[in-house]
RNA sequence: GCCCUGGUGGCGGAAUUGGUAGACGCGCAGGACUUAAAAUCCUGUAUGCAGUAAUGCGUGUACGGGUUCAAUUCCCGUCUGGGGCACCA
């Protein structure tokens, strides 16, 4: 009986089917455990043999915690709102509905082939209104939440209305807006409009302004990624930024939890460190610089610009300042003569990303505002600049500039020809900027000979004792926009609720003038049918923007306009649906509650998570907010969702290429290329990796599918085949090296195809993709099969007792491949695999009391195989509820050891010892090795070193 | 540019805490079985030098330094591949 995989998979699925073997229930007495896959995006191209990578992975992790007494939770689902779809529907006119639901299929057609133990119960889709209508909901608890500093949690907003009403804001400034102060009687004399304007000002989910990326010609708003080299990637249309009301997260209020809770989490430390440097926390001073009041024109109350700088140490060093040209000052500021300037300066930054202004260091541009500021200590007068490289985002979105103690502002005082006072003395040589943090100050008035690490404090005090400014905790965080002007994406639960004449002061645009609501609040009672959620996404006939950059739902006039007022046109982010996905899970039919509380506290958060290191700071960042969010507001009992994150890496594609002169219609073997000597001009041609071996090209299929080459000439090498050039680059459908997991399963099987996965290296790491390889691991099942079964004889295990040294081989296989699995190491209980097995049919093993336990062993990795094995062994339930074979340890037990005996370093011989000998018998029997004592060469030994059960060094 | 991460035979990789570098697999070469092929099995395979050979000696973990009895592993510097940089998911 030979292991004809084909059926055995098929008869195993149906099997698992059938029996809901993969059913799991919230209530159980085993402990529970809690396993999750980043879910994926279901994109037109179906999965590459890359994507199922990190599903095994966690699949093994699954079945081994199962196996080991665990109830388990191993879903899986889909992050159903995208671009992607909506570009296509754009193209094609299909509904993004549709499309997606088609990906969805083939999706779940792929991933059922590779046999995983999803509890596809618990399904969930982001784009399902079942599902969005949560996502909405929680929407509605961050609006409705504000973030109390003094107790570090959100709460309800009415508490702040209570409080205003008692005291004003005195004690609770608004985090949106710094300037703003009332007190009780004042917050009672607010009109309606006023105190919503306030209250956005503290809510976590509030309204703002940002800027996006605008394209006149395609009418639209394009994500970053649509903007290739400063033009719109469809049509290379021009492209600017336009600054729009959007929605935003009050991330920021979160920032120090968010990097605090990093320390109790087990993630990588680079992980973490990504997620540090996002957060971007530092400590410096906030200081404030007066204007000339000669050279600052009108504008009265513009006196002041606020810099935050993390070196206040080197403020004697402060030649020019610089504002981010969107700074709200810069208008006020530029004087008359250089307006015009400023306006066409301001104008080139518009077409600018942020990327290409971090990016471009080394073009320096900038434009002086004509302004002049005060120093705050020496009252110097310093022109005040604007630069493309401060960013309006981060601090005060303005610097004081030191161009001896900083690159960038050294480069722009170059470029410009500003005077530069040299506070480092030797240490600023007039080339470079002096950017270390050690040393002494010098020109630098209270500071001279100070140490810098010293010098910052007492910069900070002199500051403040001038009432120049204060220290202050400054965060490279910033708020999350969390709107887009899209169609496929979470509509928002939101209506604005247009003024009466008599309430409406003054002019402005209609959002302006009307007052954002969400649709659950009373105003709205009189309309129930417009407080139910969901707000469901409604069907459109185009998928063409709306008018000034809307969303496409902007269009929908009748589904725009309620008796309540105007429904909010944006949708969510993709980042939204994917922020609580995990909780879902947990109880994904709940139609009360987003899951229910008793399932929640039952699977609490996740134990380990796996996806790409692509998500460090995006969607990891955004559920840890949402997560505490949900935890101050009493939804959940904890306030971080992953407790371990492992990041698989990415499988690369591994491209083949041909050589072609035109001229001579003829393709060279690679190794006739390389070098291309007297060939003439070489061209580099793709081929499509599904004809090609190795590499080795199949002619014949390549001219089939390039039939302009039908007649071409191939100049082949020695051994008389068309060797293809190789190339690792990332898979990709437009780099033909596309590799389908469904062809790999059909010609290996899903066993086969899993335990290659994981043979080909670490999940952590990058690697390539090498179809050549599978066989490897084909041929091993093959092999363990036939300690079990004989193509003549069928089943040939026996009842026969063990020997030690085949217990050895058993034991030492579970010892090291239960380790492996907990280390998440499946390369190398791979390995361990074969070395076992190679090992038993060595001794020729057959014997129950072995095989049936490695039967089991493997399940994780081959379930379909084991199963098969396990039914054979005449079990009639699922092997998925056996349990993981304990090791032993007597069995593997050895009382003496082969050491390697160096000397000096240098490994001479290997001399066998017991492992509880003195290290002075070992001594005396080392130093009279015959191979030692040639080594030592008549030195008298200095010591030597014995490490137990490692190895012995001579130092002489 | 900034942040994170990797670099070990022809290839994927192993070496878990500083202790015999190259496990396991692919590929390649040779052989067995076969009319032949497939399948299967066996042997060899980092590299240089010496030797008919067993073997011996040297070099070697991107590069250059350092710490140590001992470094793929720790430290400093350089080169280089990959990921992220806030509207791709």
């Amino acid at each position: 009986m030979e292991y004809a995989f084909r059926d055995i998979e098929q008869k195993w699925k149906k099997y698992w089917n059938d029996n809901k073997v993969y059913k799991v229930s919230n209530d159980s007495p085993k402990p529970k455990f809690y396993i999750l896959d980043m879910f994926p995006y279901p994109s037109g191209a179906g999965l590459h043999v890359g994507h199922p990578l990190g599903y095994i992975a966690s699949d093994i992790y699954a079945r081994y915690k199962r196996l080991s007494g665990y109830n388990v939770l191993h879903p899986m689902g889909y992050d159903a709102f995208g671009l992607p779809a909506e570009q296509y529907a754009i193209e094609t006119g299909q509904h993004p509905a549709v499309t997606t639901e088609k990906n969805i299929a083939r999706y779940r057609e792929q991933l059922d082939n590779i046999g995983f133990c999803f509890d596809w119960d618990r399904e969930v889709r982001t784009s399902d209104p079942k599902y969005y209508k949560w996502t909405q909901w929680i929407f509605l608890q961050l609006f409705h939440s504000w973030y109390d500093r003094s107790e570090n949690k959100a709460k309800n907003i009415n508490t702040l209305i209570e409080l205003f009403e008692k005291e004003g804001n005195k004690n609770t400034p608004s985090p949106g807006n710094a300037d703003l102060s009332f007190d009780a009687d004042e917050w009672e004399a607010f009109s309606e409009k006023e105190k919503r304007d306030v209250l956005m000002s503290y809510r976590l989910a509030y309204l703002s302004f940002a800027e996006v990326w605008w394209c006149e010609a395609l009418g639209t708003v394009l994500a970053n990624d649509e903007v290739v080299n400063g033009v719109s990637e469809r049509g290379g249309h021009p492209v600017e930024k336009k600054r729009m009301r959007q929605w935003f997260l009050r991330i920021t209020e979160y920032a120090d939890r968010l990097l605090g809770g990093l320390d109790k989490l087990d993630w990588s430390e680079a992980m973490k460190e990504m997620q540090r440097n996002w957060i971007g926390k530092s400590m410096g001073a906030e200081v404030s610089f007066s204007l000339t009041p000669t050279l600052s024109e009108g504008e009265g109350d513009v006196t002041q610009i606020k810099v935050f700088t993390t070196r206040p140490d080197t403020i004697f060093g402060v030649d020019f300042m610089v504002l981010a040209p969107e700074h709200e000052l810069v208008d006020k500021i530029t004087t008359e003569t250089q307006r015009q300037a400023i306006n066409e300066y301001k104008q080139y930054v518009k077409s600018r990303s942020e990327r290409e202004r971090m990016t471009e260091v080394k073009q320096v541009t900038g434009c002086f505002t004509g302004a002049y500021a005060i120093h705050p200590l020496t009252e110097k007068e310093i022109p005040v600049w604007i630069s493309e490289y401060v960013l309006a985002g981060y601090g005060t979105g303005a610097i004081m500039a030191v161009p001896s103690g900083d690159e960038r502002d050294h480069a722009f005082a170059k470029h410009f020809n500003l005077p530069i006072t040299n506070i480092f003395g030797d240490k600023y040589t007039g080339e470079n900027a002096y950017s270390e943090k050690t040393g002494k100050l010098e020109n630098s008035g209270f500071l001279n000979g100070i140490e810098i690490a010293q010098a910052i404090d007492i910069a900070i005090a002199a500051i403040v004792n001038a009432g120049k400014g204060r220290k202050k905790v400054n965060y490279k965080l910033r708020d999350a926009g969390f709107s887009r002007q899209r169609y496929w994406g979470e509509p928002f639960p939101v209506i604005y609720r247009s003024l009466t004449p008599a309430l409406s002061k003054g002019e402005g645009d209609v959002a302006q003038e009307s007052i954002p609501y969400t649709t659950d609040e009373t105003i709205f009672d009189e309309y129930p049918e417009l407080q139910k959620l969901p707000v469901e996404l409604p069907k459109v006939d185009t998928y063409s923007p709306g008018p000034e950059g809307q969303g496409p739902l902007a269009n929908l006039s009748n589904w725009v306009d309620t008796p309540g007022g105007k429904r909010e046109t944006n949708t969510m982010p993709g980042y939204a649906g994917s922020s609580w996905y995990f909780l879902r899970y947990m109880d994904p039919h709940n139609d009360e509650a987003f899951a229910d509380r008793k399932a929640i506290d039952y699977w609490s958060a996740v134990d380990i998570y796996i996806g790409g290191s692509e998500h460090a700071v995006g969607h990891l960042l955004y559920s840890r907010m949402w997560t505490k969010v949900m935890y101050d507001l009493g939804l959940i009992g904890f306030d971080e969702p992953f407790k371990k994150l492992i990041n698989q890496g990415m499988i690369q594609g591994s491209s083949r290429f041909v050589y072609l002169n035109r001229e001579h219609n003829t393709f060279y073997t690679f190794n006739r290329v390389n070098p291309p000597v007297g060939l003439g001009k070489i061209e580099t041609l793709r081929a499509d990796v599904s004809f090609v071996n190795g590499t080795e090209l199949d002619i014949e299929a390549f001219k089939k599918w390039r039939p302009e080459y039908a007649n071409s000439e191939f100049v082949l090498d020695t051994d008389g085949k068309y060797h293809c050039g190789v190339e690792v680059e990332k898979m990709s459908k437009s780099k033909y090296n596309v590799v389908n997991p469904d062809d790999m399963v059909n010609q290996y099987g899903a066993d086969t195809f899993r335990m290659y996965e994981m043979f080909l290296g670490p999940v952590e790491m990058s690697k390539p993709w090498d179809t050549k390889g599978i066989e490897g691991v084909h041929r091993f099942l093959k092999k363990m099969w036939r300690l079990y079964n004989d193509e003549q004889k069928g089943w040939v295990v026996t009842d026969e007792a063990a020997s030690e040294a085949e217990l050895r081989i058993l034991h030492k296989t579970i010892k090291k491949v239960g380790e492996d699995i907990e280390r998440f190491s499946f390369n190398t209980s791979v390995s361990q695999f074969m070395i076992a097995v190679n090992e038993l049919t060595a001794l020729n093993c057959h014997k129950c009391e072995v095989l049936e336990k490695l039967a089991v062993l493997i399940c994780p990795f081959a379930p379909h195989f084991a199963e098969e094995l396990w039914h054979q062994f005449g079990h009639n339930t699922s092997v998925m509820d056996a349990s993981f074979p304990k090791f032993e340890e007597k069995y593997v037990t050895e009382n003496s050891k082969k050491y390697p005996v160096a000397v000096n370093g240098k490994t001479r011989a290997e001399l066998e010892f017991a492992l509880d000998a003195e290290q002075s018998s070992i001594e005396k029997e080392v130093l009279a090795d015959p191979t030692i004592i040639k080594w030592m060469e008549g030195k008298a030994p200095k010591k030597v070193i014995y490490v137990k059960g490692k190895m012995i060094n001579v130092v002489v």
